[in-house]
DNA sequence: GTCTATAACTGGATAGAC
DNA sequence: GTCTATCCAGTTATAGAC
């Protein structure tokens, strides 16, 4: 009588206030999060999970209904944040370099909240890039996750981008974003490759090397296709 | 008496001569690979592998024992075969190009074997390029696996690139690998994110078009990173 | 080599008490 | 909201007949 039914958006429900950080609800997500990460939704079992958030495992199913449900919760919960703090920050610099934006510029704002290293001090968030990471090259799932969430952010990067090098072919533009994307993920997957291939000479956590570096290499790809005959 | 138990490496076992292809190991194994590049390690039952092959469960384990031996199996078949062409075609370069070898042929011999539309018709070859790219923007799996088998590959690469970019610091090879890196694995991992993404302009699967450009793509990159003060 | 049978266990999910 | 109890389908793996 008093509320019935899990709803079916987002993070449980706090009661009035919203102070629901660290409570059941968003301690399951957390837990969640990071096992999806290292093992994907099917190395994870609902149990694991809630030992791990220290409630009992009902409790997963009385939130999320199912294991579908509680995936689908930990993906949304921060593709929100980021969708609007990259558009926003891409907004900003379009604003500011209104006339005289470059290629760099526009990748920057793309990549900033990606690339921000005080949030990669956080293993929440560590978690939720590492899991995107898995989802973008999984056949399965990739086109349409990422898709749903992400792709209004590369329309707008492609838009600036085609600003700054005018004479680029849509096509062209597309292919050089594909290059990019790829490289961005394996970053954020966290796999530690990089680190034992390079004998410890570079290290993929290590993103305020990688970030700028980003930059560079894709913005150099992009007027290599973008602006063929030079 | 005749032959006891199965041995622990590679394809099974073919009788004496080695007609092994489209006998039961050979099926099993060519389902599995397609099966766990779709889902992944723990998203496939051995039953299913076993009913698509279409022989007993049981037989998975005489010629595999466990499922991440057959999993190991499926890796290493091609890996062996991969590691033996690209290394050739890299030697094959060195030795014709010596003293003349540019940053576009090297990438271009290293990634050959990789983008070959011939072998990209081929169900199998790509059913194993789509397993390969999930494994490596996996945490748990993705260092070690990729690692163990690609390294001697990747680390001739850096040798070659090197020879044609004398002033490269070793780092900035590393970086400017791991973006290359990064972009082939998305391209190999068949989501068509690419396809609806632009609406239809591109598609990952037209490696016909898409080769050519990671070649230029990366070349640039690889310059703007390694050859800094020009 | 292949198949039957089955052991031994783990998975997601639900009903209902508190 | 949280926990107990439980259902039952599905899992890997093995022993042993043919």
């Amino acid at each position: 009588m008093r509320q019935q039914a899990p709803v079916r958006k987002g993070v449980g429900r706090p009661r009035k206030g919203d102070q629901d950080k660290s409570d059941s609800a968003s301690r399951i997500l957390d837990e969640a999060e990071a096992l999806f990460a290292a093992h994907g939704f099917h190395g994870v079992t609902l149990r694991e999970i809630a030992a791990r958030a220290k409630v009992d495992a009902a409790l997963l199913h009385y939130y999320f209904q199912h294991k579908k449900g509680l995936f689908d919760a930990v993906w949304e919960r921060r593709a929100e944040v980021l969708n609007r703090e990259r558009l926003d920050a891409m907004e900003r610099y379009a604003s500011t370099h209104a006339g005289r934006m470059t290629v760099e510029g526009a990748i920057e704002a793309f990549l900033g909240p990606l690339m921000d290293p005080q949030r990669h001090r956080e293993a929440g968030w560590r978690n939720y890039f590492t899991l995107a990471a898995l989802v973008s090259n999984s056949a399965a799932w990739g086109g349409e996750m990422m898709g749903r969430f992400f792709d209004p952010v590369v329309k707008r990067l492609i838009e600036l981008i085609a600003t700054a090098l005018p004479d680029a072919r849509q096509d062209e533009l597309y292919w050089s974003y594909h290059m990019l994307s790829g490289a961005l993920m394996l970053t954020l997957s966290e796999t530690g490759r990089l680190d034992t291939l390079s004998g410890g000479l570079c290290s993929s956590a290590d993103i305020e090397s990688l970030a700028p570096r980003m930059v560079r290499y894709a913005a150099a790809g992009f007027r290599a296709l973008c602006q063929p005959a030079r």
